[in-house]
DNA sequence: CTAGAACTTCGAGTGCGCTCTAAGTCAAAC
DNA sequence: GTTTGACTTAGAGCGCACTCGAAGTTCTAG
């Protein structure tokens, strides 16, 4: 009950993150909300701002490649309480593993990239 | 005809790969080598050096997501010969772009997870 | 009060990139 | 020469993550 306590509509939300309103429905339906998103008029799915600082917590998530099931358990940890703490940590911390991994992936690929541009470069240069 | 003209098979190129020799007939099928691989007694696959570094270039192309039809236009530009120099430096200087960006969400996501690493395990001290 | 936009559900459809199957051919070891 | 395992093709199937459609309801502006 703070003085900020507004609730967007779901196209706000899809405003605010870059998700479509289908994207929010279909990941509340996959059970990567923390809770059921409260309703107005017991229809319209009005969002707290908690609401919103998860789906972008999620998004993250997903961004760096974590499979929808897995965010699922993770938000089923969360829904489970203080008790989960450890084994949040454990599945963040593998996955932060798995994201070092796929940055040195990509910044060795990107290098081989680099060297392909440079030598058309000179070759250009040649020509 | 150098001294170096060792020709593969197809599960030795997985092998050195990564890919499965499924995932290789499927790249030669989606016109992604630059011709189609030779063939010995006029069957069985048989990859060049040249086949094997160009699987491991698309490879880092693919690694860093660059889709299977932009991969093909690459290919067909190369096979087009040299005077597509400017397009393939086009295209791969794009995909260089878009990889940055890549590198630079993920490294933002990573900053987000490890904050939330280090808030569990704070609360884990306190405990 | 009414028109039109935004919302609802739920199931079907899409796009991508493999991945596998079946039925047959070929090659290396014995 | 025969067996065993790797290879061939074309096409079907799969898993993931959306994305869309239809049909109906609700909110908002005039």
């Amino acid at each position: 009950m703070t003085i900020t306590d507004a609730r967007l509509a779901i196209s706000e939300v899809a405003q605010a993150t870059g998700l479509s309103a289908h994207t929010l429905r279909y990941y509340e339906r996959a059970g990567l909300m923390l809770d059921p998103v409260d309703r107005a008029s017991s229809s319209h799915r009005r969002y707290s701002a908690g609401d919103v600082n998860w789906v972008e917590f999620l998004t993250k998530l997903r961004l760096t490649g974590m499979p929808i099931a897995t965010v699922r358990e993770y938000a089923e940890l969360v829904r489970r309480g203080d008790s989960t703490t450890e084994d949040r940590l454990d599945l963040l911390g593998r996955h932060r593993s798995a994201v070092l991994a796929q940055l040195d992936d990509i910044t060795k690929s990107l290098a081989a990239i680099d060297k392909k541009i440079a030598l058309y470069k000179e070759k250009a240069t040649h020509a």
